[in-house]
DNA sequence: AATGAATGAGCCTTCATTCAT
DNA sequence: TATGAATGAAGGCTCATTCAT
């Protein structure tokens, strides 16, 4: 009973190893988007996160774990992105915004070429391979019964071949979206919402 | 007989050196796709080319040039894909095919890959995001007129509007099919067959 | 009764701090046992004695004054070991003892990897060499009193010289005992045990 | 008949590359021999050496190795040594010229801190212990044959097992100069000449 | 008295690049 | 043209030591 309170006092040691962390991590994340995985050095990410190169490993194992808990943490922004997803309406919008935070990065360090890199880090290093094919496992069951949840409310009974080919359409546009983002980043966010205006319906078989 | 014939008296000092050039690149782009574009190095490069490291800088001015040598030559291939490129039934077996070679690789290094992690670095190099910027400019310039030019031949005039929308759709979802070679290996080609199968009528507005 | 009698109202202080002192003594000893006097850290040391690194400080100036009080220590013990020493017969005993300790290691941390490691340190570090020099000057006194004893005993007289050489042939066997316990540490002790007891008689001059 | 003369027109390559090993052994001995393995650093020997300090890792692995090749390289000297033992009465003048390198050092590096130091060290490193194995192995096998001969030479039939006895007590004797030297390096030379006048015989069973 | 977060110097190693041959 | 030895600047990481709490 009074175990899991502790509300107030000293949160101290714990919240405090926490929030070093979360700087390590932010600063891990402003430096690898500007240089890249392996051009980004410690000593710069030490810097960014305003502390000493050493005191970096009093919290990350390695230079790798830094990445691991990186894409961990984006896998985990994804997973709430899709949770909060309401009716149909709502995807394209959520969509364009993807787009947004992909090209500026947002809050929470999403950038496409983040993204990019570490997939195709994936090829490469055995751990970020599993994370990322962990994540994209739970990603597409998350969206699938989203899906389903909305063909239901629409009084409709696709079957899972058709909802899995829905899927992998919408996944390559959205992940072909982080390509753009990244080629043509002064491409006009208005054209883009004509495709997927175009494009979405098409997909679930509506009328847009 | 005796090869493709080289007009006859003319320099073969810059045949060579093309063909210096080439073996280097061919090295170059197993390195990469292996190890990616910071992780591999010079020596291995040269020892893959079968020469000493020494020698390719008479080739090339640094690592940098050679990978933007190798951009140029990718591009160079999809130039070439786009313009070989006959009727729409066409597209959807040659989608399967790019698939195909960005997983596995093809004589030319065409590679998942290295396809995103050259689209990460040009966030970070502006001659490499100029050469890639310009580069899609051509290729969205050469498939507009593909699809213009079915169109045409099926008897449709779709405005230049609906021609764009198209092409960013198909843009987005062949070019999230490269995330896909890279996050999930293991994904059944017939699986993409299905969804393309589905996804191309759509888009053209044509009963698949 | 009550343990051995601190005389009364004294400072319990510098008890505790004596404590202390051994506690961290002990542990660094397990630990450069193990991994050797430079590759041993602090914050192993600290662990192994269940304390803070930062505590270690508060009782030793440096890592090099752990060293030195641990050589000190095992001074001590040398000194204890002669002096307990009795009639000529127990000698051979206590030399397979000794090498028994030296490859497995006793409670007061005595093991000939240390031994041979801070032998060598005394190359280089001064007061180490000047540690060990009196040492051994005191033992060697120790040790030679302890032969004329044995031979006054025996009703023989011998020289200086002849201490003098006997005490370095065997002080040579012994030391030489602590390379073989590190470099052969699975010689059979049977084996040593023979060599003794074909050495002693020899060296002292009477029927073994 | 013509490849293995090559002794003009140029050694070249392989030479150097020879000369270079060479060249770096040198310097890490000294280092080693001044400051100890690990407190020797790589920056240190090159400098030493005359060299940057990457170019060493053109001729060596790791620091590692070339701690391996130093025990290499005294281990033939010691099988040269043994191997070129004439008769007995040499064996005397042959230890204490072994004392003496042991406390200057000579031309090939011998020194008594390096012998203590790599032995300490065959506790935390198999490859070191394989090897000091290995080679204790060959000089016992070595050094017994070379008793056998001295022996019948003489019209004697000893016994493995008393061979066996001798060698230890010798090896031991020997090996515990090498303490010695580290130790007291005042030690006058004269003293341990005595004691091995008094050694050798009782250990051979001859009149000294 | 005790903690452990924090630092900064230094370590081993790698690598793009240059240059004498 | 071709080699590969040589360099020097990092890079990731460790660790003795200090200090605020």
């Amino acid at each position: 009973m009074s175990a899991p309170a502790r509300p107030r006092g000293r949160p101290k040691r714990e919240d405090r190893a926490q929030a070093q962390r979360e700087r390590i991590l932010d600063a891990a994340r402003r430096c690898f988007v500007e240089q890249g995985f392996h051009a980004a050095s410690m000593a710069h990410i030490a810097e960014t996160a305003g502390m000493s190169a050493g005191l970096i490993y009093r919290y990350f194992d390695s230079k790798n774990a830094i990445i691991l808990a990186i894409i961990a943490s984006q896998l985990e922004e994804r997973r709430e992105r899709i949770d909060s997803l309401r009716d149909i309406d709502q995807l394209g919008e959520r969509v364009l915004e993807l787009f947004h935070a992909w090209r500026h990065g947002d809050d929470s360090g999403m950038n496409a070429a983040l993204f990019l890199e570490m997939s195709a880090e994936a090829t490469r290093d055995a751990q970020i391979a599993a994370a990322l094919a962990a994540s994209d496992d739970e990603g597409s069951r998350q969206f699938t019964e989203w899906m389903r949840r909305e063909a239901t409310h629409r009084g409709l009974q696709p079957d899972d071949t058709e909802l899995q080919a829905r899927r992998l359409i919408l996944q390559c546009f959205i992940e072909g979206l982080a390509l753009r983002a990244v080629r043509q980043p002064g491409l006009d966010p208005a054209f883009i919402d004509a495709a997927i205006r175009r494009l979405l319906p098409r997909v679930f078989d509506y009328a847009g």
